[in-house]
DNA sequence: GTCAGTATACTTGTATACAAGACATCTATC
DNA sequence: GATAGATGTCTTGTATACAAGTATACTGAC
């Protein structure tokens, strides 16, 4: 099981920096739900001061991952069918921003995520999960940002860490399935880019609904 | 003009009391979009310590309406387009939301909003500014709520402060319109309503639509 | 006048201290 | 034995202290 990639928290605070190493042992179920947290007692175990801790515990709150309460605060974690739910969002917000990327010229955002295939290429070849999810992940916040509406990117930025860490984690779990499903997952941003491409809101539109059923199909097969 | 109801601050910490009161000087303009706040001078003009500021800072950084930055968090404030903005985030979440009531029973949702609706015409008996919004809000909140997908519901949380604030300036600028205004509002609400018992996902469909068509209108008319 | 360098004041991020409140346990009384 | 109350330990929310970094403004040399 890999650990949160440090280098994804060079130049964050320690604040987030806490808050991403939680995260992903609250999603993983490492801290299992239920559990009651101490910002004092995590404090000790990152042998940091209350200050960041509070800090973290406040994101992941907002993340809907933990619920603070008076004393402590209760661990939600993310069940499968959060991650489901997750899902749903995250089709809300791609199919608004690829549908508003059928108009205008959005030529050197294609070629951005054509590099990003190339790496995601790579990384399979180097077999680096690190790179794979992250290199998955620009691509859709990439779409999103060029898409240009202040809200709809507030509100990723909202689930993005969440995002994030559940694209490593699953990744982890497609690396272990072998080659073939990789080139699978590669094919299926292929086709996103494609779909931009054609600039038909259609096409476009049924793209993304194809895209997250098929993911939606494989988280299923993965819980088996 | 109105300043933020203390009742509405009832058993809030003081860090989101702070983030209340600036959010809606932001919003409003009072604060500028473009100047520099620090912690240490809010802190003081509150009379308070930094905690609570940078606590408050940290969750109108997540709104969108401060960009915090190494030295100083710059204005962003909400211009008339983020307000439209927020428009599309809402018709997102509120189709969403609506889509799913069509299913399975809820008739105690519809007595509740019944029951809304009642304190809206009764706020606009009083000339209650204040009482008035604060239904509106709980209106579309309760219906979000019922829905029951936490994700959607999250992403709801992550702007409802927002919505509430500019619901607030808005009810603020109608109630000034004169009553006609004010009794259509009621009845924009009266017909979701309907819509919901329809139990027509097609009916339902329309009427978020129309909902929402409507509101860009007032809101366009009114920056005239 | 211009530019390099330094000093200073202000910024955030983190640590620590303190206070008020909640929960559990233990005790004393009935 | 059961119950009311006191007590002690835990919790968070807020205040304060400290450290490291940055922008600005000033000073001096050229």
């Amino acid at each position: 099981m890999i650990r949160y990639p440090s280098a994804w928290l060079q130049g964050v605070s320690l604040g987030e920096s806490i808050a991403c190493e939680l995260r992903l042992q609250l999603i993983r179920g490492t801290i299992q739900p239920g559990e009651i947290l101490s910002e004092n007692r995590i404090a000790t175990d990152f042998g940091t001061s209350r200050s960041p801790v509070r800090e973290a515990m406040k994101t992941l709150a907002n993340e809907g991952v933990i619920r603070l309460e008076r004393m402590g605060a209760v661990v939600l974690g993310l069940s499968l069918e959060d991650v489901e739910e997750l899902y749903d969002v995250r089709f809300l917000i791609e199919s608004f921003a690829q549908q508003r990327l059928a108009e205008g010229h959005h030529d050197s955002l294609f070629a951005r995520l054509q590099q990003m295939i190339d790496k995601m290429e790579l990384a399979v070849k180097h077999q680096d999960i690190v790179d794979f999810s992250y290199q998955d992940f620009c691509f859709h916040e990439a779409m999103i940002k060029q898409a240009g509406h202040t809200r709809i990117w507030h509100l990723w930025k909202s689930i993005h860490n969440l995002v994030l860490t559940v694209m490593l984690i699953t990744t982890e779990e497609v690396f272990s399935e072998g080659e073939p499903k990789l080139i699978a997952v590669i094919d299926k941003h292929r086709k996103i880019l494609q779909g931009l491409q054609s600039k038909d809101a259609k096409v476009i539109q049924g793209v993304v609904e194809e895209y997250f059923a098929d993911s939606r199909n494989t988280l299923h097969k993965s819980l088996l």
